[in-house]
DNA sequence: TTGAGTAAAAAAATCGATTTTGTTGAGATG
DNA sequence: CATCTCAACAAAATCGATTTTTTTACTCAA
């Protein structure tokens, strides 16, 4: 119908609430900073409709907290937090990953190797520091999107997102980044054997894995709630 | 500091959603249509600002779905989705109450006993149904509320509110009434002897229950995507 | 020095109007 | 008779200005 394939242009609340989520995701605000408004007008060039929408929505995904009177703040990060989310994030996608192990079909293995594939060439690019996170991203969504259950996927893509905020607080590490390669590459074997029992044992050791490193970078906590 | 400890009022953006979220809970919209701004405006008597804050929030929780540039729409209902939300809802309060038995103290008991005793103050009222509702969640979630996990505790209120969103179309049914509510008191005692194992089964034959009637009230699907 | 009170400043929330986009239907064209 | 065009209309999205609330800075008394 439309002329061209790449036509639909998003309304500007939905674009400033993409980019403000990934700045969120990628630590660009401090933790606890409570959000002058006109301040990210002017930067990120929106008016204040479609930024306050913006905020709204982010608020309600759980990346900002709306304080009754006195606009949004960036939620503090607690390692007991961390440990929630990991913990959680480890059960929930062991649960969809068994069904999606019985529920897959061959079109759903091809997704998997293609998303390994994608994030094999990202690997060949270090500095590009994105790419790799994005490929990364959808690698562990292709080997869970076959399970069935829309709002179980919702939830950990939720969790995921939450997750890399304290990730993305560690510096680099090329030791641990080898190792979670290699984990990739045994869960896409894994995936194709449907062995189930053994790819939960090393899905929930990735978490794990992420999980241990992100602590780490927690200990010194960033900032907390003022009295 | 302040005067009276009712002295905080909301903003009109959280009233409003509150008041849009109960409403779309109960089923005052029809699944799938789509949502006259204009008209909420004058219906709730709000400001168009308010107004969109609140829906894009709402779209955020998954209660309502925003279209590009046209607008918010109540999502379809299927019965498929029903199925997802029952099953995943069984197996995460499962995994909560788990976790609830185990770091329950006294003072988790005493919440419980006590939401058990609003709630059958309420069952003595069946023409007061929103007031049953409400006792209904709290109990509830006064049963898992000693998880320890913030974030399965939310994902579980969220798919609470969207199971509701099935369960409020069918009408009310006494036997089944009954049953539903000799199974909260027995869920008490087991919370107070920690049976575990027991706990877990009864937990799942009551969602099951619940997710049966719903389901025989949905078979007539309310509404799908146009093409 | 401290603390309550208060006026000015800043920020958030809201409103009314404008701009943009999608929808509809009458008339033209093949 | 079907389809296309385009103007008029309706609705959504956005903007700029106003109102409300919080925060800050200051004064004055205890």
């Amino acid at each position: 119908m439309t002329a061209s394939p790449s036509a639909n242009r998003d309304m500007a609340s939905s674009r400033i609430f993409e980019t403000l989520k990934q700045d969120l995701i990628r630590g660009r605000f401090a933790a606890g900073e409570k959000l002058a408004i006109s301040a990210l007008k002017d930067h990120y060039q929106v008016g204040l409709s479609p930024l306050r929408e913006a905020l709204n929505r982010l608020a309600a995904y759980g990346l900002l907290e709306q304080v009754n009177q006195r606009g949004f703040r960036v939620p503090a990060m607690h390692i007991e937090e961390l440990d929630d989310i990991a913990g959680l994030r480890a059960q929930l996608e062991c649960m969809a990953l068994t069904q999606a192990f019985q529920a897959g079909d061959s079109e759903w293995e091809s997704q998997v190797l293609a998303a390994q594939h994608r994030l094999r060439r990202a690997d060949e690019h270090p500095e590009r520091v994105e790419e790799w996170e994005q490929a990364h991203l959808r690698f562990h969504r292709a080997l869970l999107a076959s399970c069935g259950s829309h709002w179980l996927l919702r939830f950990i893509e939720q969790l995921h997102d939450q997750f890399d905020r304290y990730r993305r607080l560690a510096p680099p590490n090329p030791g641990v980044r080898e190792v979670l390669d290699r984990q990739h590459g045994e869960l896409v074997e894994l995936a194709l054997s449907r062995d189930i029992r053994a790819a939960r044992a090393l899905l929930d050791d990735h978490i794990r894995l992420s999980h241990s490193v992100a602590r780490g970078c927690c200990e010194s906590p960033a900032s907390d709630d003022a009295t």
